[in-house]
DNA sequence: TCAGTAAATGGACACGTGTCCATTACTTAA
DNA sequence: TTAAGTAATGGACACGTGTCCATTTACTGA
């Protein structure tokens, strides 16, 4: 392993000189600059950035856990975070937490051990990884948050504004006569915490409309629990009029499982998602989505870290960026029948809506 | 920041003694042990692992570079190689080359900076990055070509066996009476190399068919040009009767163009492509793909670099998976004229054929 | 020529860990 | 009681870098 003493000693240097070449030639004598740099050169000398981060007490690295690298949007936010950090001279550590709070706390734990001066977060939070981000914290570890942030505003977040995001959503739906809506998945602050089925009832409300409690299932955001969750849901007898997916990959998964049922979209139920994929607009109908902007939160989240750990400024970050809903074909009126059988509670809801 | 003095500090006794609590446990007192306990309890201490790995001499790390993080091919290859190095104790680095080989070399150069033991690289090649690879290596940096690798075996490699898996695409389309076969890039060693485009023209001539120049273009495996280039192509006055495409991403561009253009499938033009993302079944018709095995891949390329770091295995791995197409009903026999059009060809080809 | 100053270079140490060897305390056998 | 052996603990150093301060050399002006 070459350092730089070996190429102090064949450029006849002291390693402080040697050091200097690199960091401040100005300060080098012309010739013994040239020395070294040949020195440099023919040994392929390359600092070891582990011991100069030891020394220095910064590692210039930053922690992201993300719920799954292979959502789409979760797999943009990593490249977009990973070229702005490191344009700022940071490089980026990915873990996954796959949405579950028990794998987290040993990600974090590593991530501590590489002394990572940030962490980005999909924060899956159990009580032990709460208290552990709270020891990271104090250790002087700058906490972001993203795309799920818990209400109480205990750190830094970027995120959509999933309340609103799924107002808009289910007036969208209400406002063609959905009054039966089902969600693939059911807020539950320890084995699913994000903030789409959190507000759901909220919003339900809102457009005067009610969850049935035989829509809701708690579970991981994923395509093969979509998919079944779409088989179960629609074989109730009363089923959905109204799918609303909580992200891009549980709608492949819903979409999946209606073609098996010789379901037709959006005659025989409507269907509304998170994210926006290309492969969205390619099947027949296309989908209506909520898009995110993913970009822009991206770079958002990284300003903040840099801001950050440059101790520029101090104040809090709380961005909640909207969603932007594309309508494209997958959402229309349910069947007469089906308006007929639930016009009560959304004849009460008339009023309320808006 | 708390290191191991604090704590022998607080236990009373000698750091190495603090240190022999955590690794060798069995070696203290029962009392010593427990007084030590509690001080690492009580402090929450927990190792700086790079600080281990400068005087260990061993960072436990591995790089990964790929394409793109984006094409849901190399994120299950990321995920995996992820689970399983952690299960060997070592800690995966994820970056990107965008196939370039321009960006790739400075990839290369921060991920020696961490000092990997081992490089797991989908090769994007330029002549710097291939010498400064040989450096690595000379270094005792051991390393895995992934999905692609150049014929002279210069490393270690895993890889879809892609010259099988393009004759066994160009035979079936040919077998259906196709003559007027594209794909979505041309190989060039510098600007686009890999596998797949690289064998097609030998694949065509075992077809007793010719590669149409004006089908060829250099260009980078993204959706977008898959997009313009399909565009383009379908415009000609000849265009193809059957689209290939390289990359699963590719052929969301490839599809996306096709719709725009009003072009039925297969109607129009048949359609074949690598990878097997979910969205492809979804899409009507549905797409006929050459399926990497993934996970298989994944496995093997981690077992790869346990073994060569573990120093157990010196035999060199030159590993070729096989695809398996799967029929679904995005290919059909060309139309009437369009066989007529090209049928010179084509019968010239029949007895070649097998 | 000499003092004074700036430029150029070198030496010592610290970061937090792991390893090797030395030291002390305690046990066992003759 | 003593020597030998083992258990338990401590000290010194090295990994490769960055920082601080000391030292040497070159240059300027009177």
């Amino acid at each position: 392993m070459t350092s730089i003493t070996d190429v102090a000693l064949l450029a006849g240097v002291s390693p402080t000189t040697a050091k200097r070449a690199l960091k401040e030639p100005d300060k080098l004598h012309p010739d013994t600059l040239r020395r070294v740099q040949e020195a440099v050169a023919s040994l392929h000398y390359e600092p070891d950035l582990r011991a100069g981060a030891l020394r220095g007490g910064q590692s210039r690295t930053v922690g992201l856990v993300i719920g799954s690298i292979l959502e789409p949007f979760f797999a943009q936010l990593a490249r977009t975070l990973a070229r702005e950090l490191r344009r700022g001279g940071y490089n980026l550590l990915i873990s996954e937490n796959e949405y579950q709070s028990q794998t987290e706390l040993e990600e974090l734990k590593l991530l501590y051990g590489q002394r990572i001066e940030a962490l980005i977060l999909r924060p899956g939070y159990g009580d032990d990884s709460r208290e552990y981000l709270e020891r990271l914290r104090s250790r002087g570890v700058y906490i972001l948050q993203i795309d799920y942030a818990p209400s109480d505003r205990a750190y830094d977040s970027v995120q959509l504004d999933n309340a609103a995001a799924m107002r808009h959503g289910v007036r969208y739906l209400a406002g063609l006569g959905h009054g039966r809506i089902a969600i693939t998945g059911q807020y539950d602050p320890l084995l699913h915490p994000e903030g789409r089925s959190q507000t759901f009832p909220a919003a339900m409300r809102e457009a005067g409309l009610n969850v049935r409690p035989e829509y809701q299932r708690v579970m991981f955001l994923t395509e093969e629990n979509a998919y079944q969750y779409t088989l179960d849901v629609m074989r109730l007898p009363e089923p959905p009029t109204a799918l609303f997916a909580l992200t891009g990959s549980s709608a492949s998964g819903v979409y999946r499982a209606l073609r098996e049922l010789n379901l037709s979209v959006p005659g025989d139920v409507s269907l509304l998602s998170f994210d926006n994929y290309s492969w969205m607009e390619l099947v027949d109908p296309p989908i209506d989505v909520l898009e995110q902007p993913v970009e822009q939160m991206a770079q958002a989240a990284a300003r903040a870290v840099l801001n950050a750990l440059s101790g520029e400024r101090k104040d809090s970050v709380q961005l909640q960026l909207p969603a932007r809903l594309i309508v494209r074909g997958s959402c229309a009126p349910p069947r007469e029948q089906e308006v007929r059988a639930c016009a009560p509670a959304r004849v009460g809801a008339g009023t309320q809506n808006h």
